[in-house]
DNA sequence: CACCAGTCTGTGATTTCCCTGAGAAATACA
DNA sequence: TGTATTTCTCAGGGAAATCACAGACTGGTG
């Protein structure tokens, strides 16, 4: 089984990384193109190392000889189910989390036992901050350390759980909603960077997402409402530019 | 760097260890190859030692060389009789407690005979949360893990005992439903994390239940009735996330 | 100083999600 | 066997979240 360690980078972002000192190695499984294509790059963008699967067999043999610490899993592939891809999955690597790509209309369904094992599942169509969050946390609990402050954000005075969701400045609970719980975490994944509205909308929102831009304006007026509400304002806007976030104290 | 020795699990339990650190290690018997993937993928989790088997002279063999603290066993076997591959697991690991799979509609009196010798037994279709928790129970007892870790379970003035199953907050006793008392421990089990419904469903309802996710709303509420009734709640639902229980006070 | 692109935010429509009452079905129990 | 309890379905109500739209505002620029 796979350790992984943490170590934060120049940038001040943290990166899992394996025990020896390479990269977490993630296997990515769907059909279509589109997805694999993106998902690569996004995950590639987290510093891990990435292969790609069309189908069933193709992620069994890759898997046999890549031997990544987690696996993207489409439950919907051509040659095989699902299922059954993962079963031959935990007979090569019987201890890699996966996490699963379902069908919106699918998890009524029932995707009985997938989460049991620790596993996790994300709904199509997803958002990417999404995908890399859930991600993070498999490999993280699959390994024998388990540090709590791993999964707590830290900038300035605020913080952010990603195991509770709770979200705090100075002490005072802050209630956000999901959207802006993931665009807040975002932010305070990359401190002190300018994130355009772009970068923002296509990690934040799902891939398909088809509206305004504006949202973005306006979830980042809803975080300022709560988070720099009468205090030293820790979220800037760089007209033209985007967004970033940065502790309050200059 | 070396992988830390940890003494709790992925999910941040105490985890049961044996007198000499290494990980428990539990025999699972079962015909079914659903039945055996999805116990062995959650007692993996719950940071255990994993071997299967599909038969009783396979279950004889792999206890021979893995030598496990406990076996869950299917009584329904194709190849010999539960009761035969009981009597040769006894001879081989006279002091193993052993889990019992049955039937529902199985007899019961030869399971309560079995069970006097302080083995245990669930029907199928059970639920993960209910095996865990009898396996745990089983280990304990037997003395084959390290710490005689108590039963008892707290969250704040919420008091769980998994061996009487009597919940009590801030001193006055509170009676549950079965169902009640496994998604309850389940929750307290995992303070202070957001359990999806999903997940609440894969642990806490068998895993043949085909029915609407909407149990889980449903039990949820129950809980809340008898738990949070006119007290400061401890029951918190995140939207589009999952519930999580916490201390009243924060 | 006036303009304009870019940004902010109030209002309200729509959708999604959650809660819970009522009662049917299944189960346990006497 | 009858009764009590538990489990679960169904559906309505309601709250919260999301987002479009439009008008107000702002900072930079000519």
């Amino acid at each position: 089984m796979v350790c992984p360690m943490t170590t934060t980078s120049p940038q001040g972002r943290t990166e899992l990384l394996r025990p020896d000192g390479s990269p977490v190695r993630v296997l990515v499984v769907d059909d279509e193109l589109s997805i694999t294509e993106l998902l690569s790059m996004a995950l590639r963008y987290e510093g891990w190392q990435i292969r790609s699967a069309g189908d069933g067999t193709g992620a069994i043999q890759t898997a046999r000889e890549f031997r990544p610490d987690a696996v993207v899993l489409d439950m919907m592939l051509p040659d095989m189910d699902g299922l059954t891809v993962l079963g031959r999955l935990r007979r090569e690597l019987p201890d890699v989390p996966v996490l699963f790509l379902t069908a919106k209309d699918a998890v009524e369904d029932r995707i009985a036992g997938l989460t049991a094992g620790g596993d996790d599942y994300v709904t199509k169509p997803f958002s990417l901050e999404e995908v890399v969050a859930r991600l993070r946390g498999l490999i993280r609990r699959s390994g024998a350390a388990d540090r709590r402050s791993d999964s707590v954000l830290v900038v300035g005075d605020l913080t952010l759980d990603e195991d509770s969701h709770e979200v705090s400045r100075a002490g005072d609970n802050i209630h956000l909603t999901a959207t802006e719980f993931e665009l807040l975490r975002f932010l305070m994944r990359n401190p002190r960077r300018v994130l355009s509205k772009a970068q923002i909308l296509d990690r934040v929102w799902s891939y398909d997402f088809g509206g305004q831009a504006n949202v973005v304006e306006l979830y980042i007026s809803y975080l300022r409402r709560k988070i720099d509400a009468g205090r030293e304002p820790m979220i800037h806007t760089r007209r033209g530019a985007g967004y970033l976030i940065k502790p309050a104290v200059s």
